[in-house]
DNA sequence: TTATTTCCTACTTAATTGATATGGTTTTAG
DNA sequence: CTAAAACCATATCAATTAAGTAGGAAATAA
């Protein structure tokens, strides 16, 4: 049940392009220094966030990437779906059709129910508001 | 994101002896022929069941398997975390200790959120509810 | 034109997982 | 006593994933 690398390091690309935002394109290579991931796998992961539209790219010299929207425009699951792929507990979820076997099907329901509930919170999260807990992260554990 | 077999099998190991709860111990090859799942690897799944205090064993000819308490004594969390391992969407979320990393800590925060939606779905699920589903499925799925 | 940067394809290497298999020892009902 | 079961330890083997590497093509500011 783990989250990958890939969704783990596209969040702190996005959250890194999001902190460097001066007007200037950011490059990659200042990203993977600042993050101490290495430049070419990060290449991999911004490609796939650049074809789904989540940052703008630069080509060239003094070429970089801008994010694309205001930050409170991107929720972490449009960011770790991207990346990551699917996000159920089950491969079961992603078709409609149930699988033969009934007693599977019980436990479809509670892997419905676990899905729902990461869904819940990763499409009501957004980058502004990992921003905004950036300032003051003690608060938010005082739940 | 996925749970693996070893969860999803235990928890219809349980499933399959508590719908045939008669008294008698059910004999592991019976899971295996119903559940269409290897006898070897339910051997290995069981065994963490067995250790764990889940199931009763009863060794010798005409032995098996016997659930150890009422089904509404089982969470789906303590049968999913005692083959799966921890559950929490990243390593880093098992210790106290934050990274070094600042920008991790934030996304900690957000992962922290995903592992409790999920602790409340499965901690709050009994098996006794699993067996209350499979009569009335559809009904469930009205939400 | 040149250095910088994105972009693209393919390769590598290590570890993990899924599922099963091999080959027993021990316990116990009948 | 015998067969049926749990128990136990290792081994296998393919597939997948994780995390990167390598090397170069295309674009562009200066």
């Amino acid at each position: 049940m783990k989250i990958s690398t890939r969704g783990r390091y596209a969040l702190r690309l996005m959250l890194d392009l999001a902190n460097n935002q001066t007007g200037e394109p950011v490059k990659l290579k200042d990203v993977a220094r600042r993050q101490g991931i290495s430049e070419k796998y990060l290449e991999q992961i911004i490609a796939v966030l650049n074809k789904g539209g989540l940052v703008r790219s630069i080509r060239g010299a003094q070429g970089g990437y801008l994010i694309a929207r205001d930050p409170s425009e991107y929720t972490v699951g449009m960011i770790l779906r991207l990346t990551e792929g699917s996000l159920t507990p089950v491969e079961c979820l992603e078709s409609d059709t149930c699988c033969e076997r009934e007693t599977d099907c019980v436990t479809r329901i509670l892997w419905k129910k676990v899905a729902d509930a990461v869904s819940q919170v990763i499409d009501s999260t957004t980058l502004q508001d990992l921003l905004d807990w950036q300032g003051n992260e003690g608060d938010n554990y005082v739940i």
